[in-house]
DNA sequence: GATCCTCGAGTTCG
DNA sequence: CTCGAGGATC
């Protein structure tokens, strides 16, 4: 009987093989219920010798119990995204930038690999053992869900012969067809609603918080790329999505070209999609695009498209990144998928901003994973354009994005005598006369207070991104406006539990699509109920203590957005402050322009909200705190700084994240404009056009303090 | 005055 | 996500 921790550590390489050999080679050794007793022994011995747990330990995959919530972790670099190709000559467009950025005349070396249609994922190992798992986020921040990430079986917690040191690898999460297909067959038997998609259920399932029930829904991954945080300090940014490590050859220890990396993947245990190939010139790359068109549909998982890659590293960096994108991959789209249906009828919607777009109508039909009812069309120009009439039958189509679209009439199924659509002359909703300035394609209600914007507004007011009152919806905005119970953002501030508890809402049909619609559903209203008032009640008044961005966006303000209203709220610092500014004094801000300043003067000069701020503000909410004199919180406002070459002690990311936090604006090239250039070593151009300028320049040392002491600007001779 | 980039606005379905 | 307008820069 060998002692218990070698039995253990024979076990779990027994395991680890075997995973490797269902998850990631396809090409199982043993049968699942041998399997199972390999864990079931490992476990107990586990459980009889506690000390002898380690992480990385096949058994130590569900971990933790339901959480509370994911952490957000940023990205060491940026998961960049890729540009589009949708035909050939998009193809051809990008080899042709490919072969002129590397002054080649011969065919380029292309890797095509499949696109999975699941979820970015960023997987950290350090010596080969399981860190960490992000999402992609908005590809700077993501969300740690390690916790649901270890849970995937496909995904190793050790790695064979990983390099040593940090390594990170990038991938795809996704939902195997046919895990998707029994999931919903547990859903409807539980009458629970049915996910869309493998796609909307792998992301459900990985945002899910309980790592148990994760486990259990069997995701797996395919991985394509890795990254080696040497040498960060240098780098600027990273694809994610799809990318190989652009790195020269620093000595990360990562193979030369894409082709030899997918090999190094699998070699290190992780699961690579096996049906990529090496293509000598753009005509393969057209070749094995079309060979998948339609065979995708035979994989057992979800494709949307077909990424290449330029296979040589070194090619790679001498191209380098557009502002978005890198140079050297493009993501081919497949043709979107279309239907036709038919279109009932045009209705028309009011906006928030009194914006009136007409709304496609359609015979329900279902489209790539979801049933298509509405579509938009965005203007009377587009409907005129296309020549689409009520009545007729549209194809109507959904590519890789999720909104659907009308491509055209069919005009051979045209019925004789078919009217064309017309705008109509007056809001739908509260009848006043529309108006179209001369240059612009939409037409608008002017009625600020029409009750269809009004609704647009509280449900704007309410939105996660402006005041964040969870819980005041589509249903119960309409509810409170038809009641005339609130008629501006003020009136939410006075309701109380009493009189929202008794009202009464019916099975409600899904978009007011018109009064005389004939879907009557005769369902026992149901009351709102003291719980849901009193929690909304609390939203409300969290509400009140909200920044000032949040108001001064949530207020929707025409051109004014998020970022908008951040500027405008810090540089006023009170809503009475911003109010009283001038247009002068508001295009100063940066990034206030003529319009938006003209704009706010405009708002702000209407009595209507002279009085609602003061109703807002005698309901308690915060409406700021003065900017102070002098030396504020931003003691860098109005500077703006350039980095330029590179920095030791920190990275470029960093040293701007911490600059903006102090105010400083930092811009990525120099003009007479610029406050302080900060020249790192092998410092070009930049440093160049300072000294051209006259525009102070500093060193790393010079940042340091800055950043130690901000209220020091440094002056004099640098 | 042209060009590049960012932000705002509208939007479907679960 | 995509279009178009607005802002900043050259």
């Amino acid at each position: 009987m060998p002692a218990p921790a070698d039995r253990i550590d024979a076990l779990r390489a027994r395991i680890r093989h075997h995973e490797e050999r269902y998850y990631v080679l396809d090409d199982p050794e043993i049968s699942d219920a041998e399997y199972d007793a390999l864990v079931r022994e490992l476990r107990d011995l586990e459980t009889a010798h506690p000390d002898l747990i380690t992480q990385d330990s096949p058994t130590q995959r569900v971990s933790g119990r339901p959480a509370d919530g994911f952490d957000t972790a940023q990205h060491l670099r940026p998961m960049l995204s890729l540009d589009n190709a949708y035909t050939d000559e998009d193809l051809d467009a990008f080899d042709e930038r490919v072969r002129k950025g590397l002054g080649s005349e011969g065919p380029i070396a292309y890797v095509a690999e499949l696109k999975i249609d699941g979820l970015s994922i960023a997987v950290t190992y350090e010596d080969g053992v399981f860190q960490r798992g992000v999402t992609r986020g908005d590809g700077v921040v993501g969300e740690d869900v390690s916790s649901n990430v270890r849970t995937i079986q496909a995904i190793p917690l050790r790695l064979k012969q990983a390099p040593a040191g940090r390594l990170e690898v990038r991938g795809e999460i996704y939902l195997p067809r046919q895990a998707f297909e029994r999931l919903n067959e547990e859903r409807e038997a539980e009458a629970e609603p049915l996910f869309a998609n493998p796609r909307n259920a792998a992301a459900g399932t990985l945002r899910n918080l309980d790592p148990a029930l994760v486990s259990r829904r069997g995701l797996r991954a395919f991985f394509y790329h890795a990254v080696r945080d040497e040498d960060l300090g240098s780098r600027q940014s990273e694809v994610g999505n799809d990318g190989a490590a652009p790195d020269p050859a620093t000595g990360d220890g990562l193979p030369a070209t894409h082709a030899d990396l997918m090999r190094a993947l699998g070699a290190w245990g992780l699961p690579v999609e096996k049906h990529w190939a090496r293509c000598e010139g753009i005509e393969a790359v057209k070749a094995f695009c079309a060979s998948w068109a339609d065979t995708r549909q035979q994989l057992p998982f979800d494709t949307d498209g077909i990424v290449i890659k330029v296979d040589r590293r070194d090619e790679r960096e001498r191209l380098g990144f557009t502002s978005k994108f890198p140079r050297w991959a493009t993501a081919y789209k497949f043709p979107a998928q279309q239907a036709t249906t038919r279109l009932i009828r045009i209705d028309v919607q009011v906006g928030r901003t009194g914006a009136v777009t007409p709304l496609a109508v359609l015979e329900p039909v279902f489209l790539a994973g979801s049933t298509i009812q509405y579509a938009t069309l965005h203007n009377e120009e587009e409907i005129r354009r296309k020549d689409i009439r009520p009545g007729d039958d549209v194809l109507l189509e959904k590519g890789g994005d999720v909104i659907p679209k009308i491509v055209k009439p069919i005009l051979s199924r045209r019925p004789g005598g078919l009217a064309a659509f017309e705008m109509p002359t007056q809001c739908p909703v509260c009848d006043s006369a529309l108006e179209r300035p001369e240059d612009e394609v939409v037409w608008r209600c002017p009625n600020p207070s029409c009750p269809a914007r009004l609704r647009r507004s509280l449900e704007h007011f309410a939105g996660r991104r402006a005041m964040n009152i969870d819980g005041l919806g589509e249903a119960l905005v309409d509810k409170l406006v038809s009641l005339e119970l609130v008629r501006d953002f003020a009136d939410l501030y006075h309701l109380t539990i009493e009189g929202l508890a008794d009202l009464r809402f019916e099975a409600q049909p899904r978009k007011k699509a018109g009064d005389d619609d004939a879907l009557v559903r005769t369902l026992t209203p149901r009351r709102f109920g003291e719980k849901s008032a009193t929690a909304l009640v609390t939203q409300i008044d969290n509400s009140r203590r909200n920044d000032l961005w949040r108001l001064v966006f949530g207020l929707g303000i025409r051109h004014v957005g998020e970022r908008g209203a951040q500027a405008l709220a810090t540089a006023f610092g009170t809503m009475d402050v911003l109010a009283g500014a001038t247009v002068e004094q508001l295009q100063a801000v940066p990034d206030i322009g003529p319009v938006v300043a003209a704009s706010v003067r405009r708002f702000f000069d209407a009595s209507e909200s002279r009085r609602l701020m003061d109703r807002l503000a005698a309901a308690g909410l915060n409406m700021g705190t003065p900017v102070p004199e002098g030396q504020g919180p931003k003691p860098l406002e109005g500077r703006t700084v350039v980095l330029t070459g590179a920095l030791d002690s920190l990275t470029r990311d960093d040293a701007t994240e911490r600059l903006i936090a102090l105010g400083a604006k930092v811009a990525g090239s120099v003009s007479k404009k610029t406050s302080l250039v900060i020249a790192g070593d092998d410092a070009g151009s930049k440093l160049a056009k300072a000294r051209d300028l006259g525009v102070p320049i500093g060193d790393e040392a010079t940042l340091l303090r800055l950043l130690a002491t901000p209220t020091d600007w440094p002056s004099g001779s640098l």
